[in-house]
Parts: structure tokens; C-alpha cells; sequence
DNA sequence: ATTAATCCTATCGTTATGGTAGGGTATTTT
DNA sequence: AAAATACCCTACCATAACGATAGGATTAAT
């Protein structure tokens, strides 16, 4: 289980348009300049987002992209889904044919849960709330008191 | 997001021990009879599983399988991470050089988070409750009353 | 020895991922 | 009108992951 460049590429350059456009348009290649992300890569990933209504882009010398709605109403479940697919899928919630005895089959409703908590982080946030927590970050530094949470290089887990 | 056949087939063979065992083993074959996967496959995750310590082995006639720990001492991230694989990780999370500028990302904590909430599912639950809501689902049915929560086919969300 | 079970390793086809490339189209600027 | 600029569409490619199958090697009970 891990997350795509898609998705982390589209979802950083989702922040940074929010960040860098000042009502106007930000241009990809600007985008992949400060996310140090190859340009022409990049440009998949905008044309998924655009495809989900989450950009929309102007053509032609000085077009560019901006977000089709405002930051505070655009929930990053939206932008993971339109970069990775539908999260967190099991086939037979959608189909229970697929699986044999879906209906004595209690590890579904495992993987459903496993789905709504994935949707509930993301669901929860919006673009604005990111762009907000970039800010903060970026003018006091990274909350260097005790903010950093450590992990376990192996575990992932939070360690003391 | 999909979460592999390893990971589903590998959960449901878990619970097909716990529940199957009387204090004995119980074989691959039957388990893949039950469950209606290819016993060839089924070995690989079996294999896993006993690599990580989950399961025991015994080899020979009457041979077969039994969990390594009680079903209450077995967490069911433990299982879904043998099968899969560390929880959505960021390779950025162990390795801070792999992304440009991590500290000031903060679309790594949004990351972190998600893994968080996986394993915050995943790792309150053992395979003793998952056994314990098999057989309530199994003894009175699929609690028809209300409980089947119905899914939008496409956005996998709940729906009235 | 036979049988029945797990174990090890290789293979294979398909799909997904990560990324590059070429050329086309729209729009502004000159 | 022409040049420049920026997005757009489509194809391609290499590698890895996924899902599955297969052959044969061990181990142990009968
Ligand atoms: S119904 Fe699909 S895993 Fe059980
Ligand atoms: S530090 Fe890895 S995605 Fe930002």
C-alpha cells in the first residue's frame, strides 16, 4: 500500500497553485519548477485534475491553470480520488458477485471500514486548510518545539 | 487504492484458521475448499504469513496450520502488513532526501495521517473480534434488519 | 515405501506505474 | 500575419507489481 507520485505530485501541485496564484493563473511550467517535478509528467496529472473539475485551464500565451473553486471548497479527498481512483476498493462492494459468499463474508465490512477512515482524513480537509497549514509552516519553520512527529523507520508507527 | 487479492485472501485464511481450528491445524486444502481460492496460490500467502510469524507450520502428513499466537494477541494490521506491506507509506517518511525540500512539505503529514487512520482501524481490531463477528453474522444472518450499509457504486460512499 | 502434507523456486501473462516524446491547437504578443 | 507561448492529445516505453500456475523438493506419519 502505497500512494503514488500521482497523487503526491498532483496534490502538491494542487497546493501550489492555491499558494501562488493571486487570482490569476499559474503556469505549469512555474509549477514544476518550484515542485522540482518534471513538466511533462506534470501535465498528466493536470489533465486528470482538470478532467475532475478541479482546474480549469486558459490556452494559448499566457494561459495557465487555476482552481475551479474556492480553496475552502475543495476537499482533498476529491483530489486524491481524481489522481489515484476510487479509494480504497474493494471490487465486491460494488459487485458482490465477485466474491463468493459476500454475504457471510464479515472481512468486507473490514475493508469498508479501512475505506471510511481513509475518506475521513481526507473528506475532513480542504485545499484551504492545506494552503493555511503551508503558511504556517513556512513562516515559523517547522513547529520546531515538539511538532515533528518521529516514526519508526520500520513500523511507521509514532515512537516516543 | 486497491487493496490486493494477497491482502483479502490472506485475512479471510487467517479467520478461516481461527475459526476452523480446534486446537489443531487445519490444511492449506481445506482452507482453500472453504474459501474458494487456488490452493497454489493460497501457498504464497501462507508463506507470508509464516514469515512474519503469524502462523505455525507443520510439515508431513497431518501436517497443516495453526496461528502462532491467540486470536486476541493477533492484530489485524499485523496480518494486513504481512500481506501487503507497510501501511501507506511516503517513502519520504523514512527518507527525507527522496523528496526536494521535505521539510517544508506538508503534504507528507496528509500522508501520514491517512496511514494513521489505517492502522487506527486495523490495529484496535484482533482476529478474535473479527472471529466473534463472523459467527454473530453467521448464527442470526446478516443482521437484516437495517445493517447492510448500502454504498454509492461510484463513490463507495455511504447513501441513504 | 507410500502417501500426504508443506516448502521452495521459477515462470508467465496482464496490468499499473512512472516517465518521455512528438506534434497539435488555441491565444496572445509583436 | 507571424512568432511566441502555453495548454492538449496521443502514443510509447521500461520497469515493477499483481494474480496465478507449475514442478519438484522436503518432511513426517502410516
Ligand atoms: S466479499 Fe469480497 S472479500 Fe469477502
Ligand atoms: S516530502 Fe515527500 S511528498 Fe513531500
Amino acid at each position: 500500500m502505497k500512494i503514488s507520485t500521482r497523487a503526491r505530485y498532483g496534490m502538491r501541485a494542487m497546493l501550489d497553485i492555491a499558494v501562488h496564484s493571486d487570482g490569476g493563473l499559474v503556469l505549469l511550467k512555474d509549477i514544476a519548477a518550484r515542485q522540482e517535478i518534471s513538466k511533462r509528467y506534470l501535465e498528466h496529472m493536470m489533465t486528470q485534475l482538470r478532467n475532475s473539475g478541479l482546474v480549469v485551464s486558459e490556452r494559448g500565451a499566457s494561459g495557465g491553470y487555476r482552481l475551479a473553486r474556492d480553496p475552502g471548497d475543495i476537499r482533498l479527498d476529491e483530489i486524491f480520488e481524481a489522481l489515484e481512483g476510487e479509494i480504497a476498493v474493494v471490487e465486491c462492494i460494488r459487485d458482490a458477485a465477485i466474491c463468493s459468499r459476500a454475504d457471510e463474508c464479515v472481512t468486507r465490512d473490514l475493508w469498508c471500514e479501512v475505506a471510511s477512515a481513509i475518506r475521513s482524513v481526507l473528506g475532513t480537509k480542504t485545499l484551504a486548510d492545506l494552503k493555511k497549514r503551508y503558511e504556517r509552516v513556512k513562516e515559523q519553520g517547522r513547529d520546531s518545539g515538539r511538532g515533528d512527529v518521529r516514526v519508526h523507520s520500520s513500523t511507521g508507527r509514532a515512537v516516543k
